[in-house]
DNA sequence: ATTCTCCGGTCATCAAACCC
DNA sequence: GGGTTTGATGACCGGAGAAT
């Protein structure tokens, strides 16, 4: 494949530069001729890794004539020779889940000091949906992809990891392959709720556990049947019931089913919050109160269960933490993408508030 | 149908100018 | 002589649209 001579150039058939409105953006390349320096004195001024290598006397002028020019810079163009778009992908699986605004908070903290913003999208639980935001976040050519919508299998990791990107998964991790992850100790987490409650006398403890398809799901029900299990405690079929999703409404159904069998609970851990909040619906429905019939436990410490009646007790996670290192990690991979893959495990801490009490002695 | 040009900025590299 | 700063050049990124 030989290249072919270079040589003439044809009178363009766009808009000669000349004849550029007035109103157009400074480009480089004015600042350049502003500052009487050429073009690639100019890029090396403005570059703060290589200003080094410019004397300040030209480092100035060179800023003072982008400032003058109100030269903003094209990171669309810079990001076309580097092959970085500067841009990470976050995709979490329900927006109006307020454990969620605090962790992007965290990721756009530390994507900002390096210069990065986030397209921050929402998967609502259903995988046809995240093929379509990974099509677009290849489109896009987004830098890395931060998730928090993993599930133990899940074939959206392996494309992308197979697509050699770079990812980091957020409070959620995958069986088997090893990616990055940053999450809470969630075996930690449980004992703590399930400690309380033995600590307040109750000795019929159950658990609405979540999606058994995610970590989160599956870890907090194994914790849960091994701290019951050190107890003494049972964790089978009868005070264990799964809820096919983290939702409301899920935990209702999931509630209503557990207090209408046999086994009377005095105590419930909830694998999350929007479960515990189902729980309070099923309590109300079947007029039982919380704490004094049924005591309640969430996780996650989402923002606002602290407003709930009964204030909800939680097992904290420190979220805004959770998005900064994960961000963090990423910012990392991408320097160097050899790294070893890394785990980062958060400590939880159970914060204790109104639907947990003694159990009633009459129980 | 294929090749070329363009957008704006960066990068590598070499050459020239400058200073100590 | 040797190091630093600046200029110059061409390739390059990806895709649209023009030219051939």
């Amino acid at each position: 494949m030989a290249k072919s001579p270079a040589g003439k150039k044809p009178p363009s058939a766009r808009l000669p530069v000349a004849d550029r409105p007035p109103a157009a953006p400074a480009r480089l390349k004015d600042v350049a001729d502003h500052a009487g320096v050429h073009i690639s004195t100019a890029s090396r001024a403005l570059d703060p890794l290589k200003e080094r290598r410019i004397s300040p006397d030209v480092a100035e002028k060179v800023k003072a004539s982008a400032r003058a020019l109100g030269y903003q810079g094209n990171v669309i163009a810079a990001s076309l020779r580097r092959r970085r778009s500067h841009t990470v992908g976050v995709v979490v699986p329900d927006l109006t889940n307020p454990m969620f605004p605090p962790m992007f908070r965290g990721i756009e903290d530390r994507l900002q000091q390096i210069g990065y913003s986030a397209l921050l999208t929402n998967s609502d639980f259903n995988l046809e949906r995240e093929w379509q935001l990974l099509d677009m976040f290849i489109k896009r050519q987004v830098d890395g992809l931060i998730l928090a919508t993993a599930r133990l299998d899940d074939p959206i990791v392996r494309a992308a990891l197979e697509r050699g990107m770079e990812i980091v998964l957020m409070n959620r991790s995958t069986a088997g392959t090893a990616v990055p992850a940053i999450l809470a100790d969630e075996p930690a987490g449980i004992r703590e709720a399930f400690d309380h409650l033995h600590d307040l006398g109750h000795r019929r403890i159950a658990h609405i556990a979540g999606p058994q398809d995610v970590s989160t799901g599956r870890t907090r029900r194994e914790a849960f049947a091994a701290v019951a299990a050190s107890h003494g405690l049972e964790a089978g079929p009868r005070n264990v019931v799964i809820a096919g999703q983290f939702s409301e409404e899920a935990g209702r159904r999931a509630a209503l089913h557990l207090l209408e069998s046999g086994f009377a609970p005095t105590g419930i851990v909830a694998a999350n919050d929007a479960l515990a909040l189902g729980v309070y619906d099923a309590l109300d429905e079947l007029n039982l109160a919380c704490p004094g019939d049924v005591s309640v436990t969430g996780f996650n410490d989402m923002p606002f269960v602290d407003k709930l009646k009964p204030a909800l007790t939680s097992v904290r996670i420190p979220q805004y933490r959770m998005g900064y290192e994960a961000a963090d990690e990423l910012v990392a991979r991408l320097d160097d993408p050899a790294r070893p893959v890394a785990r980062r495990i958060l400590p939880p801490k159970l914060i204790i508030r109104d639907s947990t009490g003694p159990v009633r002695q009459s129980a």
